[in-house]
RNA sequence: CGGGGCGUAGCGCAGCCUGGUAGCGCACCAGACUGGGGGUCUGGUGGUCGCAAGUUCGAAUCUUGUCGCCCCGACCA
């Protein structure tokens, strides 16, 4: 039925007319706070394993942090296009990936029996565009980005838009002419991100980061700080330095110990197994013990030694090592080559590679395995006892390890969301995909690459983990899907719904985007929505204050509440938004 | 991929062990009262018990298969 009489009456944002589907109890699957309140606050609703539809509320906030993204990409000089979801095989068999990408890549075939991929990323699409119409050295620099929704089929989805399999990413490739340029480029980028992520009202660290299997020189990850991330990162107390644990350095400690050997000694030490039995058995500190932990890299069998209360960091053997596959040995594999059951692996009288974290280098009279079931040996020595190929930095860093940059500093470690990661691609894909220019001599050049992506949805997540109560979401002004809500608390007393229009038209004027709440509901359900939605700031009109003129604000983050005129109120309101907004 | 668990109304769950008319709370609809922090009462709508096969006079309940989901681990960006 078409009123058209009715076309402004619904241009207002009205609660009851608009659709936040909010529920009152928590859904049992969610396991983190932002999936929790996301589910809760109707922003969000599952459709399968890892992927969602986005609710009206949900969407606005993520178009608010895309909006920024697309600010900050602009005037970093990077150039928006869109490429499609829908990847022909092809592009991926030239880069190689087809093969190498695994089970992530989500495969499927046309009508007519063509491969094609749901892209995971988009390296090879943008390579492919770029190749085809980049000639001459005249026409870069050039960096293009797209916000666009990927396809990775995690293994394991989890925590809502944290760790989806289709998700919302920008992603930017920059194309230099040559390192030296990308490098600009790189640092372009990372400032834009710096920016965006200020400017969502994110806590986060950019951190050093491993380059793993894409290869490149240099990587950073920005990481929104938050007891629920995925990642461990650390960071000096003093220093700028920051990494992922996977990255991170851990310094030569310079403690020697300069005991005199004493003899070599087997104890019997039954049913002991791991670290801390033997420890506990022994009545010795775990970090008087070496822990030897059989890998195969390669396929070859591999023995690393690390002190006893460290953890072996797997990125730096791998890299140390310079294999392909890495994995911990099988417990047949560790009888076979230990000739003892797991738990009493030792580097005495063992015939593999063997290779130590360097704060081995530094032990003396230590205890191991003794590669037989129910033995340990004591006072194990180097080079008396057994050799080691070659000392390295292989385990993770601890708290407390002295920082790797500046004198005094003492690592911290922190738990962090990657909401950012940006890239040094180098040639690895210009070369595979022949992306190439002519330089100003005419010379044909390899072009050098940058990627940079962000994660839309999970960035909305990450600053709902950092920005949230007992009550709900509190979204930060950049981010909130509105930026206040005008709440009739009698919708049915025609002078109150009557003020709370004429606040909301005239805040809405003034680029305030406001939800009015006209919903004949008690007053006790429609705060506790508002709470749980988050809107950062609440305009309450009621009969009793509305007699005086008054209406409350009350600011959702500190709970303050004040009373105030009509216009004394919306002036507030005003320029607390453009205060917020003015970054 | 290995281990564990769960699929019963929109949501959260009970019933299953010991087979015999499918239940509770919330939500939803109607009405009344109520009206500044998820209110009360009355009446109602809604389920082929994930799907399939089997056992049985009879299956939500027992058996097998299958699909989906969740958790832990391995793996991965």
């Amino acid at each position: 039925m078409i009123r058209p009489f009715q076309r402004k009456e619904r241009v207002l944002m009205r609660y009851s007319n608009y659709f936040i589907p909010t529920i009152k109890e928590t859904p049992a699957d969610a396991e983190v706070i932002s999936h929790k309140l996301m589910l809760r606050a109707g922003m969000i609703r599952k459709v399968a394993a890892g992927i969602y539809n986005y609710l009206p509320l949900g969407l606005r906030a993520i178009r608010k942090v895309e909006q920024i993204i697309r600010e900050e990409m602009n005037r970093a000089g990077a150039i928006e296009l869109l490429m499609p979801v829908t990847t022909p095989a092809e592009l991926w068999q030239e880069s190689g990936r087809w093969e190498k990408y695994g089970k992530e890549l989500l495969r499927f075939k046309d009508r007519k029996e063509s491969e094609f991929c749901m892209g995971p990323t988009h390296e090879e699409t943008v390579t492919d565009i770029v190749r085809r119409d980049v000639r001459s050295y005249r026409q870069l620099p050039l960096t293009l980005y797209q916000v666009q929704t990927k396809f990775r089929d995690e293994i394991r989805p989890r925590f809502g838009l944290m760790r989806g399999r289709e998700f919302i990413m920008k992603d930017a490739y920059s194309f230099d002419v040559d390192s030296e340029a990308a490098d600009l480029s790189y640092e372009k980028m990372f400032n834009a991100y710096r920016r965006i992520f200020e400017r969502c009202g994110l806590n986060y660290r950019a951190v050093e980061a491993d380059t793993g299997s894409i290869g490149g020189s240099s990587s950073h990850e920005f990481m929104v700080l938050a007891d629920s991330g995925e990642d461990a990162i650390v960071s000096c107390s003093l220093c700028a330095y920051a990494a992922n644990m996977e990255k991170a350095e851990a310094r030569q400690v310079s403690t020697k110990d300069h005991a005199e050997p004493r003899p070599l000694e087997r104890v019997a030490t039954p049913e002991k197994r791991s670290i801390e039995e033997v420890a506990a058995f022994l009545n010795a500190a775990t970090s008087s013990l070496v822990k030897s932990l059989v890998f195969v890299a390669d396929d070859e069998p591999v023995l690393a030694l690390l002190r006893g209360d460290h953890d072996l960091n797997e990125i730096k053997l791998k890299n140390l090592l310079g294999c392909e596959s890495l994995e911990l040995a099988p417990d047949a594999v560790v009888e076979q080559v230990t000739g003892a059951p797991v738990g009493f692996a030792g580097p005495v009288g063992i015939d593999v590679r063997i290779v130590a974290d360097q704060t081995v280098a530094g032990m003396k009279n230590f205890i191991t395995g003794g590669n037989e079931k129910d033995v340990h040996l004591k006072s194990v020595n180097l080079g008396r006892d057994f050799t080691v190929e070659s000392f390295a930095d292989i385990r993770d860093v601890v708290p407390g390890d002295p920082c790797p940059r500046c004198i005094d500093g003492i690592m911290e470690i922190w738990r962090g969301i990657e909401v950012g990661h940006v890239f040094k691609l180098g040639t690895k894909y210009s070369e595979s995909l022949k992306a190439t220019y002519l330089d100003a001599g005419g010379k044909e050049q390899v072009i050098v690459m940058g990627c940079y992506g962000i994660g839309v949805g999970r960035s909305v997540a990450a600053c709902i983990e950092q920005n949230h109560d007992k009550d709900g979401i509190i979204f930060p002004i950049p981010i909130a899907p509105f930026h206040c809500i005008v709440s009739a608390v009698n919708a049915k007393d025609e002078a109150v719904m009557a003020a709370a229009e004429q606040i909301y038209s005239r805040l809405t004027a003034a680029g305030v985007e406001t939800l009015l709440d006209d919903r004949d509901d008690r007053p006790g359900s429609k705060f506790k929505d508002a709470d749980l939605i988050g809107i950062p700031l609440r305009i309450v009109v009621g009969s009793k204050n509305l007699v005086d003129g008054k209406v409350e604000l009350k600011e959702r983050r500190s709970g303050e509440v004040e009373l105030l005129s009509i216009a004394e109120a919306e002036a507030k309101v005003r320029q607390m938004v453009a205060e917020a907004l003015a970054q």
